[in-house]
DNA sequence: CTGAGTGCAAACAGTTTGCATTACT
DNA sequence: AGTAATGCAAACTGTTTGCACTCAG
């Protein structure tokens, strides 16, 4: 929703307004671009979206990211393909787990609460601390299903 | 136990040899190492185990490597730290889940049942297909956590 | 003899880093 | 003025690929 996502461009710029980052024009530009994603972007993807506004070099978006998710304000996938996913956290809620599809990629969000039910008690049997971060599963999507299209 | 992994051996060469592959040195070598290994290695310290035994060239292991994942028999995980690292796919009983302690790097086998019967939910309900592939969770083993080193 | 395997070296892709320049506070 | 950000280019790392040579079937 449109508000958490401005809530969340607010929560970035004060929580590095005060650890004392200066503000000036690629970082809040990566920030705006992962506020609008409807899905956890690739560098490229990141860079292809700011360009379409102004020019940025790929360091300052890796700068950018590497600050944000240094801050917990955003989360690094890694979604097997050989490049990372980044992803803004959202501070309401729990994280959102994902199911890259190996058909057509596209990253569906899975229902959260079943399967951290299941980490959570299991992190508990082994007394283990398991992050709360995004998950990736593979898999087909719905609409690339053979059979069964909904169901 | 021994006997899993002597039956995986035996299913790796029989597999292989009815696709019409050769018996050389190089990939008996990788089997071996994998069907040994405690947890999932990566290529480098695949690499330095069969170093042990015989010379191998680097670009050979990715071969053996990308042969045994295309024929399912092993799975190749992403950790999350750059390099993938390679397990054998055990015949019997479901896929290992496993938990990358972050401060050792220890990989712990979680119990499956619980967490593979929430994914199974989550799949119904969404209509997609979630791949019987090894999962790997990110956090704190019971040996590192600060507090409560048992529980 | 044929087709698969090997392994060196080179190519590649994503990411990280060094550093001089620029810009915020 | 002082400190952080930018962004180019170069370095790095893990992985893949081209190819000539070797070997199993």
């Amino acid at each position: 929703m449109n508000v958490d996502r401005e809530r969340w461009v607010t929560r970035v710029e004060e929580t590095l307004r005060r650890s004392g980052h200066h503000r000036s024009s690629a970082r809040p530009a990566v920030v705006r671009a992962l506020a609008e994603a409807a899905a956890p972007l690739t560098v490229l993807e990141l860079e292809t979206r700011i360009r379409l506004v102004g020019r940025v070099g790929r360091a300052s978006i890796y700068h950018a990211l590497e600050l944000l998710c240094r801050h917990a304000l955003a989360y690094r996938l890694d979604c097997g393909d050989g490049q990372a996913r980044y992803l803004a956290a959202h501070a309401d809620g729990p994280v959102r787990h994902y199911l890259a599809c190996g058909r057509c990629g596209a990253m569906v969000e899975l229902a959260t609460a079943r399967l951290d039910r299941a980490i959570g008690r299991e992190a508990d049997r082994l007394g283990v601390a398991i992050d709360a971060r995004p998950l990736v599963l593979h898999g087909v999507c719905a609409q690339c299903r053979p059979v069964h299209p909904a169901r």
